[in-house]
DNA sequence: TATAGTAGGTACCTAGAGGAAACCGACCCA
DNA sequence: TGGGTCGGTTTCCTCTAGGTACCTACTATA
């Protein structure tokens, strides 16, 4: 698996797609199931995180907190305890997200199987 | 740049987040700029195409309209002339995308400064 | 004594996407 | 005979995200 690093807007001179900037905050690699899983958990410990997440490895795992912390997406509370404990969970604007989800799962729900369909006319007919 | 690729749903046996599949359809390397430039300037062929949608190479264009082909977001349409002439457009499935776009841009012009200050108050105090 | 847990940081390495540029086949024009 | 157009394809090369492994400081437990 590889990163993703959209386009630079206007390279090329031409019309630039004014969303692209927004691509690398909220749907840059790992993003999604980090914000859903704490969405759905509520706030949790590095290591919950980690577990909860899937396969993400801890050092990719704080990659992407650093930069959603610094996007303002996500919180992060140190507590100066012994053994250290961080605990992590969604900001308000991390949640002003929630309705941009409500749109892509709808249109999940409700075109996925089209583009499912799409995929097997094509593999069919350019066999 | 490198390219996308989300984590696969269902890894490690945690809840996985639903939209992950959608981002590889929708969300993938070029194909926002691709998508934007086709509704911008409607019915385009492969060089016309090229030349819009910014510093994008031959390549990776032919292998993001193959995916978005495939995926039934676009159509081509092949003229067997001299020289050979081919036309891309976007496709009815592609257009249920346009709320979804709607959204992103919404959240984009009335959050993205937030993004911004969260950054520089992040970037100074951990200077 | 030794090991485990916590929240990472750092060094090294690999796989794979993406860029650059050359090439191609059919045809037209000069 | 040579060059140009169109829509790619092929070859080569680079870059970098991400994985593995090892490190910290401190305590509790066995």
């Amino acid at each position: 698996m590889t990163a993703q690093n959209h386009p630079a807007p206007g390279a090329g001179g031409a019309q630039a797609c004014p969303i692209t900037p927004v691509l690398d905050i909220v749907f840059s690699r790992w993003t999604t199931p980090i914000l859903w899983t704490l969405h759905q958990f509520g706030r949790q410990r590095f290591v919950e995180l980690n577990r909860n997440v899937g396969t993400i490895t801890a050092k990719v795992l704080t990659q992407r907190l650093r930069q959603l912390e610094r996007d303002g997406l996500v919180i992060r509370t140190y507590h100066p305890e012994v053994p250290p404990r961080v605990e992590y969970e969604i900001s308000e604007l991390g949640l002003t997200l929630a309705p941009l989800f409500a749109t892509l799962t709808t249109w999940s729900t409700t075109h996925l199987p089209e583009v499912e369909r799409a995929r097997t006319t094509f593999d069919t007919t350019h066999a």
